[in-house]
DNA sequence: GCCAACGTTGGC
DNA sequence: GCCAACGTTGGC
């Protein structure tokens, strides 16, 4: 069995809604990351992301947004249960279990960065990040995908190795 | 709070 | 299938 080599993310939360912290603090430092409701980012969940990958955890709409972590991804995609609870703010009447519209994943706290990498950071090293999708205008997905020489430079810039 | 950018909805 | 209106994202 070939061993596959892991893809790499980012993927954001505002973090009064939910942070690294709040992950850290989870049981078995584990979440399902669920109420994804854009149709590019369920199907990057459905088609490229696999068990084992690693992603940044992004800080958005905050004072000083930017990655204040790392985590893995622990699951493949799977129905988010919340599309089917009309409790639920992520509740879509529209679909079914039998034919589930919204997909997630579960991830992992790895580690939290003691040298957060903000996005004035990453703007300052823009040239070399060239490409990526978080830096580029009007990204707003809350997943995107990034290189695995992006992914070296940016622990190199919050002084970890991942 | 503003507003640019983008996604989604729905009338036609 | 077009496209205007509306909603959301997210930096500032």
């Amino acid at each position: 069995m070939a061993t596959q080599k892991p893809s790499y993310w980012l993927m954001k939360s505002e973090p009064d809604a939910f942070s690294i912290d709040d992950l850290e603090k989870r049981p078995k430092q584990t979440e399902p990351w669920n109420g994804v409701r854009n149709y590019q980012v369920r199907n990057m969940f459905r088609d490229q992301m696999k068990a084992g990958d690693l992603a940044f955890f992004y800080h958005s709409s905050c004072p000083e947004p930017g990655i204040y972590g790392a985590m893995k991804i622990v699951s493949n995609a799977y129905p988010d249960p919340t599309q089917f609870d009309p409790k639920s703010d992520y509740y879509d009447g529209k679909s079914t279990p039998e034919d589930p519209r919204w997909l997630l994943v579960d991830v992992q706290f790895l580690q939290k960065f003691e040298q957060p990498v903000l996005l004035s950071t990453l703007r300052e090293n823009e040239a070399k990040l060239e490409g990526l999708r978080v830096l580029e205008k009007g990204t707003r997905l809350s997943v995107t995908p990034v290189k695995a020489e992006h992914w070296k430079l940016i622990t190199r810039l919050a002084g970890v190795k991942l």
